[in-house]
DNA sequence: TGCCAGGCCAAAT
DNA sequence: ATTTGGCATGGC
């Protein structure tokens, strides 16, 4: 049995009601849909699980959720926004029908089948991904969780902080960011955000560019390259075609190639492979493998 | 101890 | 155009 199928990594419980709010506000019904595969697939860090529910912040707002079976309860947050959130109208029918036939992805969708990409806010989604180069997912929540904690603006009702604003992080010198352990990330957040709270980088207004143009934007900010701007296309932006090749995808790239190449051969590669909603594919060979160890032809 | 982690960047080929 | 080495930190 795999983590994800386990649970509990943070904080187990057992069967504990929410405390704020005994009766779910909104209660939808969310077939083909997995909470917990989606929160635990390495798209977000600052997740937290009590027990059934879950609390995550999207932006500023706190989203508290339990599912049973096929019914989504909502404690807090609106119906709308955690149906945005978790992207609950993405055609998954097409997306499944579009999976790449071979063994190794068929085994990665039924593990993983009702895993959602997220549309995460772009600036959370941009920061945490450029702290997140060389390091374990177990510790870019650690970092995620300092700067938050520190830095970030308490969200009433909760022990949660939202991310900091660009605002706030420009305002920073990179000792203070270095204390929350980010090594050398630390100068790339803080230009990073410098260059948000400058005008420099607009990234709503970004939103309206093709996926190509996007990317060459992002990869001009300190700290992003091809695969966290690929990250960002993909978990913030909704480009469901991007392809972030980390060590994991590259591993499973290379075994279905059969060669040695390049990361950027290995995209390539991907591209075709993986199909129209290949940021879907990555995604569950990602955490198949993460999970079970395993890649292509093992 | 040594190795690796959801990489990026500048320098050297 | 492509490859290489350095960069911080923490977990196993």
């Amino acid at each position: 049995m795999s983590k994800a199928q386990r649970g509990g990594r943070v904080s187990p419980g057992r069967g504990s009601e929410p405390k704020s709010s005994d009766k779910p506000k909104v209660l939808r019904k969310v077939p083909g849909f997995s909470l917990q595969l989606t929160l635990e697939s390495g798209q977000v860090f600052h997740m937290e699980q009590d027990g059934e529910i879950w609390k995550i912040l999207c932006g500023s707002d706190l989203l508290t959720i339990r599912q049973i079976g096929d019914d989504l309860e909502i404690f807090s947050g609106s119906e709308a926004g955690v149906g945005c959130y978790f992207a609950l109208d993405h055609p998954m029918s097409s997306i499944y029908a579009s999976f790449p036939a071979d063994a190794y992805s068929q085994a990665a969708l039924s593990q993983c089948r009702g895993m959602r990409i997220l549309r995460q806010p772009a600036w959370e989604c941009l920061a945490t991904f450029i702290t997140s180069s060389m390091k374990q997912v177990a510790h870019i929540r650690q970092m995620s969780l300092a700067i938050r904690s520190r830095f970030g603006n308490p969200v009433m009702g909760s022990a949660f902080h939202a991310y900091p604003e660009p605002a706030r992080l420009a305002s920073l010198d990179e000792m203070a960011l270095r204390e929350c352990g980010l090594g050398f990330r630390a100068k790339n957040l803080l230009g990073t955000a410098r260059a948000v709270e400058a005008g420099d980088a607009d990234l709503e207004a970004w939103r309206a560019l093709p996926t190509d143009e996007l990317r060459e934007k992002l990869c001009t900010l300190p700290g992003v390259g091809r695969k966290v701007a690929n990250c960002v296309l993909l978990f913030a932006y909704g480009r469901l075609e991007a392809i972030p090749v980390d060590v994991w995808i590259a591993r499973i790239a290379t075994a279905m190639r059969k060669r040695k190449s390049s990361p950027r051969q290995l995209e390539e590669f991907s591209i075709r492979r993986f199909g129209p909603y290949a940021g879907y594919v990555q995604q569950y060979l990602f955490h198949h493998a993460r999970t079970t160890g395993k890649l292509p032809g093992q």
